[in-house]
DNA sequence: TTATTAATAGTAATCATTATTATTATTGTT
DNA sequence: AACAATAATAATAATGATTACTATTAATAA
């Protein structure tokens, strides 16, 4: 894998936030710094990215989010202000919580929790106040 | 909501397999039985059925999945023979457990478990002898 | 410094899905 | 049964995310 101005952009541009961001938002961003950058370049990269272990990539609402925390965690989708949050779970507790109960070998699963974040809970009261 | 031949063909279709099958499976289906359904009819009656609690759906790897099993239920995907079988989860008592490792507000969630199936992991330990 | 070839920009193609529209068929009402 | 009213359809065009293609550019190893 060679260095390329584009690939270090678009590491740098995933890695700069914590937002989860789909590959459109990542060639918005990286366009700032290298305006004709190209669409199939951002794709390319994240994919190998991906492949290559510096991100992780995962599937919500029919679209690929990408994330540069590779520890342990999980995904929280607020349906009243959009935002990912990151959430910590035990995923090997959990894998072999779910193994108790199945004949089949659970080795990996995918979790995206939805509901109403800390902040829109608090707005939600003040408006019915 | 009207009756149709094509709307009835499409319930029937997905109630009448544990496949969780995708738009495309039910249109190949279908057209067994009317060949010239649209495949937009197709997507219009998933959607609707879908809106209207007869079917519930699913994304597993950017496609949607449909099911006519309504009750609680999570999936399991084996990555050997690709069958998304159910799996059986108190999901009450899982969002209730995540509830107190957060100060979001957890409502609901989706799931999808991955792993070997049943089958695939006693055709590896042959396999291997 | 040059040859090799990975990576790029630009563009076309693909795949799942949704929208449009003129026609057909269902259903409630005479 | 005949008839409006309009939901549902087939056929097709359009969309949005992603992948593939190709000629050119640029990174690296010798």
């Amino acid at each position: 894998m060679r260095q390329s101005r584009q690939r270090n952009a678009i590491l740098h541009t995933v890695k700069g936030t914590k937002s989860h961001p789909t590959a459109d938002w990542v060639y918005d961003s990286v366009r700032k710094e290298i305006p004709n950058v190209s669409l199939g370049t951002v794709y390319r990269n994240l994919g190998q990215l991906v492949d290559n272990n510096d991100l992780k990539a995962f599937n919500y609402n029919g679209m690929v989010h990408y994330d540069a925390h590779l520890s342990n965690h999980q995904h929280f989708y607020c349906l009243e202000c959009s935002v990912i949050f990151d959430i910590n779970l035990d995923e090997k507790d959990f894998i072999s919580r779910i193994n108790n109960t199945t004949t089949h070998i659970v080795t990996d699963f995918q979790l995206i929790l939805t509901g109403l974040c800390k902040t829109c809970k608090k707005n939600n009261k003040r408006m019915k106040e």
